[in-house]
DNA sequence: GCCAACGTTGGC
DNA sequence: GCCAACGTTGGC
């Protein structure tokens, strides 16, 4: 038996290696690449179907969360650790051991106006968000479901 | 391009 | 198991 409860994220992306407007085109995406045991814990233990997703792009300008997706496939091994050509190849995984996991995404819509990393600092309501923490590297967070539902009725 | 804040690695 | 050295992230 078992209870399912909506979990709300946010995952951080490069423009300038995976954009959403990419997403959009491609309508759903494997979520490879993250070399993180957090951010891939996350993804492999508490990432189901039906998540609701915030898109962040990073190192851009500006920052920010640019649109929505959620989780349309539960984790799986990262098919990109297992490529010698890849820049996500791991020698020490193997196909028994895989180390690495992915969800797949899909894209819901894109915000008509961004929500920039210095605009959610400027929101009260938004204060307790870990993106907005200094150091916060993670590049997939948990968002409460008060963060979310508010961005969204904001921007979404 | 700089660099603070992290995470990981490896010697001991 | 500690921790210094190194590598990476990502805002600025």
């Amino acid at each position: 038996m078992s209870t399912k409860t909506k979990k709300f994220w946010l995952m951080k992306s490069e423009p300038d290696v995976f954009s959403i407007d990419q997403l959009e085109t491609d309508k759903k995406t494997l979520w490879e690449g993250v070399r993180n045991y957090q951010a891939r814990n996350y993804m492999m233990n508490d990432m189901n179907i039906g998540d609701e997703i915030l898109f962040y792009h990073s190192s851009t300008d500006p920052s920010g969360i640019v649109g929505a997706a959620t989780v349309s496939q539960k984790a799986v091994p990262d098919a990109s650790q297992f490529n010698k050509k890849s820049e996500y190849f791991d020698p020490k995984a193997t196909k028994e051991k895989p180390i690495w996991y992915c969800v797949e995404v899909k894209y819901k819509s894109t915000f008509k106006k961004a929500l920039t990393l210095h605009e959610i600092k400027t929101i009260e309501a938004l204060k307790d968000m870990l993106v907005i923490r200094k150091g916060s590297r993670l590049s997939i967070q948990p968002v409460t479901d008060k963060d979310f539902n508010y961005i969204v009725k904001k921007h979404g």
